[in-house]
RNA sequence: GGAUGGGUUCCCGAGUGGCCAAAGGGGCCGGACUGUAACUCCGCUGCAUAUAUGCUUCGAAGGUUCGAAUCCUUCCCCAUCCA
C-alpha cells in the first residue's frame, strides 16, 4: 500500500499534524477510518470545501475510509473561527436542505459502494443533546481559561463572541468522540483553521477513552497575495454548475496568477507531480499552457469531461479565434420579447452582464461593449432581429466576460 | 442591570443643520500596456431619465425645522468597564 502521508506531503497539502511518527506509521500498517466535516453554511461546496475533498480522495485511494460528517447539528450554531462578525443563524429547513445539496456533490468525488466510505450527519446526534448530561460528560473536560487562549477565539476576542459559538468547539470533539465509538474513527482532517477544533477533539478522546487519536491539518488554499482562492467579484466559486456555470469556472482556473499555478496542479488535480513540476516550471507566456491544463483537469473533475471540452472550446472561440462552439453563458429571448427592436441597455440587463442600466452606459461610455464584434459607441443603439447571426448575438463586455443572446 | 463609546454607501473610514449621493483609501468595473498573467497609469463606482433634474440611501420608527447623516424621542444592535 502506497504511504498516502508521502503523496499528501508532495502535493503540498499538509500544514501541521499531532504526531507525525504515529501518523506515518498508521497509515502504513492499517487501513485508517477517519473523518472531515462540513457545516452546512451553503447550498453547494465551494473551492475550498473541495481543497479537502482532494485530500480524503487521495486517502481513499490509498486504501483509507472516510466519513463525510454533514454539519446539520453543528450548523445550528455557526462555527465562530476566523470570522470576524456573528453569524445569522440558519433555521433547521434551510441547513437540512443545504445538507442534502452536500451529500449530492460529495458523490461525484468520493466512493461511498460498499462501505467504502461513509456520510453521517451530526444533527442525529446533537439535536437531541440533553444540556445537563452534556456538561457533566463533555462540559467537564474542557477549560475555558485555555480555550480563550486558542488562536481560533483571538479575533473574536476583541469583536464579541456569544456563548452560543463559544460552545462550537466542544461539539466538534464531540463529533469526534461520537464517530470515534461507533465506527473506530482515529482521525480528524481539516483547512488549517480547524486545527483548535480538531486537536481539541483529538485530547477529548484521549482523555475520555484512554486511546489514540490523531488530527492533521491542511494548507489553506491561498493565492500569492495571501486571500482565499475561490473568491470572484461575483461571489464564491461554487461546485454547482448552477450557481457557477462551468465556463465560469473554468475560466477562473485559466486566469489564476502565475504564481499559483503549480500549487493549483498539485492540490487540485490528480496529474502525477513529475507533469505538475513540468508545468509548472514553464516561464513567460508558456505558463498559459499550464493554466489550460489546470482549468481543463479541474473542470473535469469537478464537472465532467464533456462540460471542460465544452468551456475549453467556448475560451479557444472565445480568445483566439478558434473552432466555434462550446459553452458560453447564454439567455434566451423571446421572439415576440423583442419586437421590433429592443434598446441596447435592456438587453444589457437581461443578460446579467451589467445590474442596473446606469452601470451598462457607463460602460459603453468608456468603451467596453462590443456587439458581434463591434464596439458600441453610444447607448441609444436598438437591437433588431437582423442583429441576430443564426439567431444569437455575441456580447462582449471588457476583454473577457462574453455573453450570448439567443433569439427563440 | 449601570456607566461610557459606537452603528455612514461592497469593505475600512471622514462627515455634527443647508455648498452631502456624502472626503479619503481598499475592492469592483472599464480603458491603455500585456501572455485571457503580474506590475503600472488613467477613468469609473446609488437608481431613473438625462448631461440637468427627479427619486431612494447614512441601525429602525417617529418628531423638530423652510431644510437633517447631522438636533430631539423611543426602540434595536455592538464594544469597553462595572455587577
Amino acid at each position: 500500500m502506497e504511504n498516502v502521508f508521502k503523496v499528501l506531503e508532495e502535493r503540498g497539502f499538509i500544514e501541521q499534524m499531532t504526531h507525525e511518527a504515529e501518523i506515518k506509521e498508521l497509515f502504513e500498517k492499517e487501513k485508517v477510518t477517519f473523518y472531515i466535516g462540513f457545516d452546512p453554511t451553503a447550498d453547494s461546496l465551494h473551492v475550498g470545501h473541495f481543497l479537502t475533498v482532494m485530500a480524503m480522495a487521495h486517502m481513499q485511494k490509498a486504501g483509507h475510509r472516510p466519513i463525510c460528517l454533514m454539519g446539520g447539528g453543528t450548523g445550528m450554531i455557526g462555527d465562530p473561527t476566523g470570522k470576524a462578525d456573528m453569524r445569522k443563524m440558519m433555521t433547521t429547513e434551510i441547513i437540512d436542505y443545504n445538507v442534502s445539496c452536500f451529500k449530492k456533490q460529495l458523490s461525484h468525488f468520493i466512493d461511498f459502494s460498499d462501505d467504502k466510505a461513509i456520510i453521517v450527519d451530526n444533527a442525529d446526534w446533537i439535536r437531541n443533546l440533553n444540556y445537563i448530561d452534556f456538561l457533566r460528560e463533555i462540559g467537564v473536560h474542557f477549560s475555558v481559561n485555555r480555550m480563550l487562549a486558542a488562536e481560533c477565539f483571538k479575533t473574536r476576542m476583541e469583536k464579541g463572541l456569544s456563548f452560543l459559538e463559544f460552545n462550537y468547539m466542544l461539539m466538534q470533539a464531540n463529533d469526534f468522540l461520537e464517530l470515534n465509538k461507533k465506527y473506530n474513527c482515529v482521525m480528524q482532517l481539516g483547512g488549517n483553521d480547524q486545527w483548535s477544533n480538531i486537536i481539541s477533539g483529538v485530547d477529548l478522546i484521549r482523555r475520555k477513552e484512554g486511546k489514540p487519536a490523531f488530527g492533521m491539518t491542511f494548507k489553506l488554499l491561498t493565492n500569492s497575495e495571501g486571500n482565499k482562492m475561490g473568491k470572484t467579484e461575483k461571489g464564491t466559486v461554487w461546485l454547482d454548475p448552477e450557481k457557477t456555470t462551468p465556463y465560469e469556472f473554468y475560466q477562473y482556473w485559466r486566469n489564476v496568477d502565475d504564481k499559483d499555478v503549480k500549487k493549483c496542479l498539485a492540490l487540485l488535480t490528480f496529474l502525477p507531480m513529475e507533469e505538475v513540476n513540468r508545468l509548472g516550471s514553464l516561464e513567460g507566456s508558456e505558463i498559459n499552457k499550464a493554466k489550460e491544463v489546470l482549468a481543463f483537469e479541474l473542470t473535469k473533475i469537478v464537472h465532467n469531461e464533456e462540460e471542460a471540452e465544452k468551456a475549453q472550446k467556448a475560451a479557444k472561440a472565445l480568445f483566439s479565434g478558434g473552432a466555434e462552439g462550446g459553452s458560453i453563458p447564454e439567455t434566451e429571448i423571446k421572439e415576440n420579447e423583442l419586437k421590433d427592436d429592443m434598446d441596447i441597455l435592456t438587453l444589457l440587463t437581461l443578460s446579467g452582464l451589467c445590474s442596473s442600466r446606469a452601470e451598462g452606459r457607463r460602460l459603453i461610455q468608456q468603451g467596453g461593449l462590443k456587439m458581434n464584434d463591434e464596439k458600441i459607441e453610444s447607448f441609444d443603439v436598438v437591437v433588431k432581429k437582423e442583429d441576430f447571426k443564426d439567431g444569437k448575438i455575441m456580447l462582449q463586455k471588457g476583454r473577457k466576460s462574453f455573453h450570448q443572446i439567443k433569439l427563440v
